[in-house]
DNA sequence: CTACATATTCTAGCATTGCTAGGTTTTTCC
DNA sequence: GGAAAAACCTAGCAATGCTAGAATATGTAG
C-alpha cells in the first residue's frame, strides 16, 4: 500500500520531469531556430548572445544553461545542417536512374548551399575540435559524406579519395559561390563539366 | 633668381615630403606583416588593434591613419597573399614539361596554402566588396586566376570553366584539410587521382 | 631665433561584445 | 504552510573596435 503511494508519486514526478525535460527541449530548440533564422536574414554578426536572448524573451544566462558558449549554439546549427545535407543527398542519389546519379546529387548539393548560404558557410566556418576521422565526431557529418562515396564504389580508384575530391570539388564551387569569387550565371555549365569529369572517371 | 629660390625651397620640401612618404609606407608594412605573424602564430582572433598598435609602438589612432578599419588591415593581408600566390603559380606552371604544368601547378597551389594557413584563411575567408569579374577587383586576383587559365588553352570545353572547376578543387582540398575535414596523409593520392581527372580531359 | 601654422600623435573614453557571480523568485515536496 | 531545490534575473567585468579632442612635434615665415 505504501509502495503503491510512492509509486504514484513517482509517476506523477516523472510526468512533470519529462515535461520540464520537453519544456527544455523546445526552448533549446527555439535558441538554435533564432539563430539561424538571424544569421539567414542577417548574417551571423548579427547573431549575439542579447539578440537571441531576446528572440527567446530570457536572460542570458538561459542561454549558457543550454550552451557552453556562443559558439556552441552555432555548432548546433551546423549539426542541424548535416542533418539536413545527408538526406537531401540521399533522396538525390536514390531517386532516379543510376546512371545519373552523380548529377542528381551535385545538383542537391550546390542547391542546398545556395539556398541557406548561412547555414552552409556555419557548417564549414566553424573550428572542428577533433579530426573528421575521429570517433568523437558526429554521426551526422560522417553519414552526408558516407552517401558521397556510395556514388563511387565498385571502381578501379578508392571509393573514398574519388568521394573526397567530388565533395572537394562541391565544396569549392559552392565557397567561392557564395563569396562572390564565382558568376553565379555560369553555375549550370559548370556543373555540366564537373559531371563529366567524375562520370567519365573510372 | 626668385624662382630659382622658391624652386630649391621646392626640391627641399619635396625631399622632406618623400621622406615623409617612405616612412609612411614603412610603418604600413610593419603593421600588415604584424598581423600577418601573429596570424600564422597565434590565429587571428590575437590580431586585435590593440596587439598591433603594441607591436608597431604608436598608438591605435595611427592603425586608423593607414586602415579605415581591422578588416582593412586583414585585406591588405590578403591583397600580399594573391601577390605571393600568383607568382609561384606561374613559376610551377613555366618551369619544367609542359606535360606535367598541371600537377606543379596543383602541387605548388596546396603547397602554398598548407604552409600560410592562415594567410590562406584570410585570403578566402574575407568577404569581397565586389564581385570578381568586376572592374574594381585588384589585379593580384585576376592575375593569380589566370595562371590556371592558361593550363587549359587550346581545348574542347571553355578554358574558363575548366580553370575555374580547377580551382574549386584545389580550394576545396586546402580548406577541406585546414579545417581537418581531410586526413593529410592521403594528400599525395588525392593530387594524383585530381591530376588524372584534368588531364585527361579533352 | 621666435612665433605661428600645420601636421602628427596620444590620452581617454564610448558602445558593444561574450560571459558570469550573486541574489531573487518560483517550483517542488513533505 | 514552509523548507529545500530548481529556475531565473540583475548587474557587472574584461575585452573589443573605434573616435573625439587635447597635446605634442614639425616645418615655415618674419
Amino acid at each position: 500500500m505504501l509502495e503503491y503511494v510512492a509509486m504514484v508519486r513517482e509517476e506523477a514526478g516523472d510526468r512533470i520531469a519529462r515535461r520540464k525535460a520537453r519544456d527544455r527541449e523546445a526552448r533549446r530548440e527555439r535558441i538554435v531556430g533564432a539563430a539561424r533564422r538571424i544569421a539567414e536574414h542577417e548574417g551571423w554578426a548579427s547573431v549575439t548572445v542579447r539578440r537571441l536572448s531576446d528572440e527567446i524573451a530570457y536572460s542570458q544566462p538561459v542561454l549558457y544553461s543550454h550552451f557552453e558558449s556562443r559558439e556552441g549554439i552555432l555548432a548546433a546549427v551546423a549539426l542541424e545542417g548535416f542533418r539536413e545535407l545527408g538526406p537531401a543527398l540521399e533522396k538525390a542519389r536514390s531517386s532516379g536512374s543510376r546512371g545519373k546519379a552523380i548529377e542528381r546529387v551535385a545538383g542537391a548539393y550546390l542547391k542546398f548551399a545556395e539556398s541557406s548560404p548561412a547555414l552552409y558557410e556555419v557548417m564549414f566556418t566553424l573550428g572542428l575540435t577533433v579530426p573528421f576521422g575521429d570517433a568523437a565526431t558526429p554521426v551526422e557529418l560522417r553519414s552526408a559524406f558516407s552517401k558521397l562515396v556510395q556514388l563511387f564504389e565498385g571502381r578501379k580508384a578508392k571509393p573514398e579519395i574519388v568521394a573526397e575530391l567530388f565533395w572537394a570539388s562541391l565544396h569549392g564551387i559552392a565557397e567561392l559561390t557564395r563569396t562572390r569569387r564565382f558568376p553565379p550565371a555560369w553555375q549550370k555549365e559548370r556543373l555540366r563539366v564537373l559531371v563529366a569529369l567524375f562520370t567519365r572517371l573510372q
